[in-house]
DNA sequence: TGTAACGGAATGAACATTCATTCCCCTAAC
DNA sequence: GTTAGGGGAATGAATGTTCATTCCGTTACA
């Protein structure tokens, strides 16, 4: 009827997204064809250029689409003044449900974070979210709650470990319930403690 | 003279795994193209296909060579009877070892990892070095040295901060220092110690 | 009926691979 | 010592294919 049955802002835009971000995960960006995407969309290829400029412009929008998400549901009101061991199990939860909700996106970030495709804006926005990391390991650190040491290798270390146990499993196709996030999650932060 | 002075096994051979390597690792395996492969290796287009049945056999050799030398590296005369503490750091400076050494392998590998144009011998090869690591965790979790839990998940997240810990700085062009993959080894050994 | 969104065949560029040719080196005849 | 010949390695232009992108006839909705 009348105006309300008119959509979810674009119905087409978001099966565009969800098909590509699923090709691009099983064979990446180069080895996905663009009617390839238009076929898992449910789409014509040519409707897929109504709605992004190219191929590159449509893996950008990926890219900042999932990333936003991602800095969206674990820095979000941010408990900024709890414990830091409370912090650490928080920010790893709330990556854990990300994980769950979108088993996708963790590893297409993963898979294409800093690749030449990328625009200034993303690579910016890395930037910008691996500063705000920074910064809170050196305040941990400060407090005397973190392992001193190059925040660079904590941080690195924290997040390879959470994409290792993702693969860990995604390579056997097995799903990770709770109590083995919250295992991780413990020997990642035995790992940093001071 | 006679046979001695023959070759070096092959020159360009060499050159074009080096060569394959390296661009496979900057742009991965769909957005390099053969041409580019033979101009930085120094050799005609054609001469890669004396060597290399197609680019997908390139592919497989560099990946087999990689996981073999990486196998040797740090699995090669293991002390099967030290304490897992020590093990546990041989193996960790033995993979640093190999990563100072081939910088570009690591990430190679990672990249590569389970991708549809890896061959059967090469799925095959990941699985049985997957097991035998495997055995390794659940020997020392018997013996009350490592956490109890998925030995994947152990794994996981040791060889996730390791390649981790790689990247964070591969990110910044800054190299490890032997002070750092200490300290890295360190944070390891207390996530996963039992 | 007019308009905007759509589909998918058409297009031109880029690619992996081939192959006719060249090049290089070794041997042997003189 | 020189040179002619042969054979395998190397080459890169040519080939057929695949791809990103465009274009235009069709559709659906107002």
């Amino acid at each position: 009827m009348a105006t309300a049955t008119h959509q979810p802002k674009s119905d087409k835009r978001e099966a565009i997204l969800d098909a590509a971000l699923e090709l691009f995960v099983e064979r990446g960006f180069y080895g996905t064809a663009v009617p390839e995407i238009a076929d898992k969309a449910g789409v014509g290829a040519g409707t897929i250029y109504r709605y992004f400029d190219s191929k590159e412009a449509l893996v950008n929008a990926i890219y900042r689409q999932q990333k936003m998400m991602f800095a969206q549901v674990t820095l979000g009101d941010f408990p900024a003044t709890a414990p830091t061991r409370e912090q650490f199990r928080t920010f790893w939860m709330r990556m854990a449900q990300f994980a769950t909700a979108h088993p996708k996106a963790f590893v297409f970030m993963e898979l294409h974070h800093h690749q030449r495709y990328l625009d200034a804006d993303n690579v910016a926005l890395e930037q910008r979210m691996l500063d705000m990391f920074s910064t809170v390991v050196v305040q941990a650190q400060t407090k005397g709650d973190l392992k001193q040491g190059p925040p660079r290798i904590l941080m690195g270390i924290v997040m390879g470990a959470f994409v290792g146990v993702i693969r860990s499993c995604a390579e056997v196709d097995q799903t990770l319930e709770t109590a083995d996030w919250k295992l991780a999650e413990q020997m990642l932060w035995e790992a940093i403690r001071a």
